[in-house]
DNA sequence: TCTGGGGTCCTAGGACCC
DNA sequence: TCTGGGGTCCTAGGACCC
């Protein structure tokens, strides 16, 4: 915990939902369910007028269609379109302070102090994060964020939650307990159902009970690591530190089937399929894992994982796929399989080793192919192989993971739902027929500039647009700002909206 | 038409080693 | 032939998060 109030949570709200709405404008103050759309599909995301008739996360999405009115939205999500809103958001935060943590497509911690120039009194934290909010959605042309400010990761993130949507709370320091504690134990980051209902059993419901419960009980009840972490965030005792960059630790893809399969042919061939995204994903990222995982739901939603470790990693689909159907042929799948899943852990890098580790290429051998036993004893640690002639995929088969799943054939059209058809049309497959002088710039959207070459919408508005020309990583680019029918910037190929 | 998909972290037991 | 103790790796499952 801080001694000042320097750690914002900026949580963008319904984010799924407000862009649809952002890019729909038919869409706009009606509500909209944005998920699964198929038969077993949940809700990601419901825009704030579907949760007045009860829609949620997590909802299959077939009881958000009882809950809601006729004339719902119901679209599968466009997880391009989320990227690149993300992408302009972090980077507007990153603007900010050089220390920001994100935590998911829609979140983010930021380190106020880390920026050395902003003034964190209450009066400055205040006015910082009303200018954060303010930029935000000016950025994403109306998407909205709520932040939380505190002193602590724990205070932020229930400070953004607290006045959502649009809303912003900045917890004073030593106030700390006494926003906590009224709020129900549910409000605190790590207690779940289950966590939740171990303890309302025992009569505790705010945190501030939970804060009254002695640390040997609560570890008694839930473990070392969840029990004395509970006990800390109870008393808002939380010094846990904002971290810029993380590495994956494991790569999985995974898909539940409109009917249960029950074919060992079908099984082993999706399988494949599930294998190649995931090593797909592998060499996009320049990764090896040595641990292969299946995961396999059956009929009655009971889950199994079945685990192998190879002497050596790989990226190779095919190698991951023939560890897979091993794993799967141990497993009785007669009664039915909902859903099958491949992932892989014990992640080691490949390209930096190609960069950086050429002489000592020799102390663990050559390759990954198998039928090497590799070392008798054990390489002390597994990570870091060199892979001397390898390859850097550049342009690999670019991910089949995102841009929609290609079964679940009647997805898009949203077929025979009451009310009338729900307007929508997969972003693949929309054509943007474009004039050459262009006004309405979305953020986000790839851009091309006579004089500068390619780059990216940053913001726009008043007959302004300012553009970005490098990656939307830091450190940005050069920014610059054009008339909006400037008619030497050009929307790149292909579109990204319609 | 009950319950997605991609992750992280933790626990617990057995194998194995020193 | 009364057999401890610690550390690491591996596997399986579960809770939780967005």
């Amino acid at each position: 915990m801080r001694r000042e109030a320097s750690i914002a949570h900026v949580d963008l709200d319904a984010m799924f939902a407000a862009v649809e709405q952002r890019d729909k404008v038919s869409l706009r103050g009606r509500p909209v369910i944005v998920g699964g759309v198929a038969g077993r599909g949940v809700v990601a995301t419901a825009s704030y007028e579907a949760r007045r008739f009860g829609a949620r996360s997590a909802m299959p999405t077939a009881e958000a269609r009882r809950r809601c009115p006729s004339g719902t939205a119901f679209l599968a999500p466009r997880f391009a379109a989320y990227r690149k809103t993300s992408e302009v958001v972090m980077a507007l935060l990153a603007e900010v302070s050089p220390l920001i943590e994100q935590v998911s497509i829609d979140e983010a911690y930021v380190d106020l102090a880390a920026a050395g120039r902003h003034d964190l009194s209450l009066p400055g934290v205040t006015a910082l994060a009303d200018e954060i909010r303010a930029a935000i959605a000016a950025a994403t042309g109306g998407v909205t964020a709520s932040v939380g400010v505190g002193t602590s990761k724990l205070v932020a993130k229930i400070g953004s939650d607290l006045h959502k949507p649009d809303g912003l709370t900045v917890a004073p320091p030593g106030g700390e307990q006494a926003l906590l504690h009224p709020l129900p134990v549910t409000r605190l980051p790590g207690v779940g159902p289950a966590t939740a209902e171990r303890l309302r059993r025992s009569g505790l419901h705010t945190i501030g009970d939970l804060a009254r419960v002695p640390l040997p009980d609560l570890i008694d009840w839930f473990g070392r690591a969840h029990g004395a972490g509970l006990h800390r965030l109870a008393r808002a005792d939380d010094d846990r530190p904002i971290v810029g960059e993380r590495e994956a630790k494991s790569v999985s893809a995974e898909e539940t089937f409109d009917v249960d399969l029950t074919d060992r042919v079908r099984l082993n061939a999706e399988l494949d399929l599930l294998a190649t995204r995931v090593g797909g994903r592998l060499r996009a990222g320049g990764l090896s894992a040595r641990t292969i995982t299946i995961k396999v739901r059956h009929y009655d939603f009971t889950t199994i994982t079945r685990a192998a470790t190879r002497a050596q990693p790989t990226d190779d689909p095919r190698q991951v796929a023939q560890a897979a159907r091993r794993l799967l042929a141990e497993v009785d799948t007669s009664a039915g399989v909902r859903l099958l899943g491949v992932g892989v852990t014990t992640l080691a890098g490949f390209v930096q080793d190609d960069l950086f580790a050429t002489i000592t290429d020799s102390e663990l051998g050559q390759s990954a192919e198998p039928g090497k036993p590799s070392h008798p004893g054990k390489p002390s640690h597994p990570g870091k192989p060199s892979h001397p002639g390898k390859p850097s995929h550049p342009g690999e088969p670019s991910q089949p993971t995102e841009r929609g799943r290609p079964s679940h054939p009647g997805q898009p059209a949203e077929p025979g739902q009451p009310g009338e058809p729900v307007e929508f049309q997969p972003a693949s497959t929309s054509v943007a027929l474009r004039p050459a002088v262009v006004s309405d710039w979305r953020p986000g959207q790839d851009v091309r500039h006579h004089d500068h070459g390619p780059g990216w919408v940053w913001g726009s508005g008043r007959g302004r647009v300012t553009v970005r020309f490098e990656g939307p990583t830091t450190p940005p680019g050069p920014v610059r700002t054009f008339p909006s029918d400037d008619p030497a910037l050009q929307p790149a190929d292909p579109p990204e909206w319609r």
